[in-house]
RNA sequence: GCCGAUGUAGCUCAGUAGGUCAGAGCAGCUGAUUUGUAAUCAGCCGGUCGGCGGUUCGAAUCCGUCCAUCGGCUCCA
């Protein structure tokens, strides 16, 4: 007998080889008929795979991460089998879980695959599921894992297992399909109930855009069509918050393919909006010590020869303009790190005058790939809201938290909980990608990790996405649809002193090079604004939209007083509208309420005697009756609540 | 840049075995209505059916190409 610690720290004996189901079962045939797998001493196992010493065992289902995560994996092998019936011949990539479902990347040789095909393979697979295949594991050799592999001709997974190590390999067999595969796998097929199979792409193997393109099939599942159900209603859902949905039924900001792609047009509401958020971050940057400078947007090529932007991306930018007569070079600026240098070294300084803290909204231009433009997320033209701080070396750890606070402080006033933070160091093996020294490298990453450390910050640490000046740390934020995007971001770079030469004098009376941090809370407007759009699906909070409120007449009789109304609430510094139109008051209310505008005042015979407004809050409904002065100081004191003094 | 898809009025969309197929709703304009908490009624205006080529007696519809957009891949100073 073996002894099986379960969650609850209870002990149970068991026979030896028994199985996770085994010990489900023994608990309760519900919870049998719902395990998918189990974390056997937090290692994920197949249920039905045999136990053979004292060990801790948790039951996997549905709810579980790992359960969903088996259940997805299970389901691109079904896949994978269901093509394979219905395209003899393909070769398969790898098939992971991720997190909305799973794929695979298969090479179907001549042969594309076009959406009718996706039902067809879904189609496969839900006959497939039906039979309740089993997922069979073996344990095999390498040579023997090879010899299936060449047998079959697929070089992909050839190349996976030549680069494992010697000794037991497990493969998993399901149906007529066997695949290399670590598992762990759910007992049967038949607990895949739903099964939508949602894009088709091309993705490179390995991830090497050197290398073959396969085809890439995305699909979900669930265990119950009802589930399926509702994740297809919640992508409705998150459909209707798109910024660029968005952006267009609140007029904030347009494309035109007369201006080009990745161009932003911002429309007057945008631009309100967004000169509201530049107010707000001066404001604080004021306090925190930051002077602001202005930059041309065009800068000498050999501005960015020296700063070694034009060698690494000088290929993939925009081609430099020159002048007509001399043909001398300039490019739109791509960052304004260099500009800021030059006007670091327009005179002297001293170590009394640092750190200096260089802020600029500047405009900057980037040739982005045609297939990554994207909505306002990624354009080729944004506003950095952009601060170099030169400070000396035993000053960055408090500059790089004083950075830190500002980020916090944006996202605490515009209510962003769910973020992440990634520290980006270089990749070690890779170290020709990089500028600098390795004793500045090592210097900075210690740097930022402890600083992240001593904040308490939840980071997770990239290896090889740092930028190729230095180390940085980003703070991430998800879209409508759960695409992760890098919001702000904080980079300590000790190259492009060296490299423009920047000089303090200390009080040692000797020359010593300052460091740079490159910083942008925001990160971007055009991005920023964005996600706040999504974030909040259109209803900014009072302090930020556009028009705070709107003055709805019951009829054309009370428009003088509604024009009364709108002058007292502009004197009190309130943004407002006034809906005139000859229309009822039911439709100037869905107007107002699909514009999101915060604040509906209703004002008609009652109103006018009595010299009030009846007060209707978006998406909320009727608040009664309000003395103009009351409902003033309300709008102001909801102001004052949601955005405090940094 | 690569893979797959899409592109019809300002917006949302209908219309393709090629032939009164250029339509609807909303928006806009004009008029009527004078309205009490999510759509008043009527009339009118509006499109070289993404651009350019081709096939055909005839193309929104078929083919080619370019552009843009959407979902991914790669990239992201």
């Amino acid at each position: 007998m073996i002894r099986i610690t379960l969650p609850d720290n209870s002990v149970r004996e068991f026979p030896e080889g028994v199985t996770s189901l085994e010990i489900a079962k023994s608990i309760s045939e519900g919870l049998a008929r719902n395990v998918l797998a189990a974390k056997v001493n937090g290692e994920v196992w197949d249920a039905k795979r045999q136990i053979q010493h004292d060990s801790t065992v948790k039951l996997l289902t549905w709810n579980d991460v790992d359960g969903k995560s088996a259940f997805w994996h299970s389901s691109a092998h079904l896949m994978a089998e269901a093509i394979e019936q219905l395209f003899p011949g393909t070769k398969f990539g790898i098939g992971p879980d991720v997190e909305n479902g799973f794929y695979y990347d298969i090479d179907t040789g001549e042969r594309t695959l076009n959406e009718a095909d996706l039902l067809e393979i879904e189609k496969k697979m839900t006959e497939l599921a039906r039979q309740s295949q089993t997922f069979e594991r073996k344990d095999i050799s390498k040579d023997a894992a090879l010899a299936h592999f060449s047998e079959k001709g697929d070089e992909y997974k050839l190349e996976l297992i030549s680069e494992l190590e010697d000794g037991t390999i497990s493969l998993y067999e399901s149906g007529t399909f066997t695949d290399l595969c670590r598992g762990p796998h759910l007992p049967d097929t038949s607990f895949i109930k739903a099964i939508k199979l949602t894009s088709i792409a091309g993705a490179y193997w390995r991830g090497d855009e050197t290398r073959k393109q396969l085809t890439r099939v995305y699909g979900i599942t669930f265990p119950k069509k009802a589930e399926l159900d509702e994740y297809l209603v919640m992508l409705e859902e998150a459909k209707k918050r798109d910024h660029r949905r968005i952006g267009k039924e609140l007029e904030l900001f347009t494309f035109s393919q007369n201006v080009g792609a990745g161009l932003p047009l911002w429309l007057p509401k945008g631009a309100d909006l967004r000169e509201r958020l530049e107010t707000f971050l001066k404001k604080a940057q004021k306090r925190a010590g930051y002077e602001q400078v202005n930059t041309p947007h065009i800068g000498s090529k050999k501005l960015y020869v020296t700063s070694g932007h034009y060698e690494k991306y000088g290929q993939d930018s925009f081609r430099p303009i020159s002048t007509p007569e001399e043909g001398e070079e300039f490019l739109l600026k791509p960052m304004n790190c260099p500009h800021h240098c030059e006007i670091y070294k327009y005179k002297p300084r001293s170590y009394k005058d640092l750190p200096i803290r260089m802020a600029e909204f500047g405009t900057v231009y980037r040739y982005e790939q045609t297939g990554e433009l994207h909505g306002l997320t990624r354009v080729r033209s944004f506003t950095q809201d952009d601060a170099h701080i030169f400070c000396t070396p035993d000053q960055v750890k408090a500059e790089f938290e004083g950075v830190i606070d500002i980020v916090m402080y944006i996202f605490k006033t515009l209510d962003f909980k769910d973020f992440t933070t990634q520290i980006s160091l270089r990749d070690p093996g890779n170290k020709q990608k990089y500028i600098g020294s390795e004793e500045n490298w090592i210097k900075s990453e210690q740097a930022i990790i402890e600083v992240a450390k001593k904040r308490g910050l939840n980071f997770q640490i990239e290896v090889g996405e740092a930028a190729f000046y230095g180390p940085k740390m980003d703070f991430m934020v998800r879209d409508a649809i759960g695409r992760k995007w890098q919001l702000g971001t904080i980079q300590i770079d000790y190259n492009l002193p060296e490299r423009f030469e920047l000089e303090y004098v200390g009080s040692d009376n000797q020359k010593h090079r300052p460091v740079m941090i490159h910083r942008a809370p925001f990160g971007s407007m055009e991005r920023f604004v964005a996600v706040l759009i999504e974030h909040c699906a259109g209803k900014f909070p009072l302090w930020l939209t556009p028009d705070q409120c709107i003055i709805l007449p019951i009829s054309d009789k009370y428009n003088e007083y509604a024009k009364k109304v709108f002058e007292l609430l502009k004197n009190s510094d309130i943004r407002s509208l006034i809906d005139e139109r000859a229309e009822k008051v039911g439709r100037k209310i869905r107007d107002a309420e699909l514009k999101r505008i915060p604040y509906m005042l209703i004002v008609g015979e009652k109103e006018e005697m009595e010299q009030t407004v009846s007060v209707r809050r978006q998406s909320e409904g009727d608040l009664g009756s309000f003395s103009i002065a009351d409902f003033s100081e309300r709008v102001h004191e909801e102001v004052r609540k949601s955005i405090e003094e940094f």
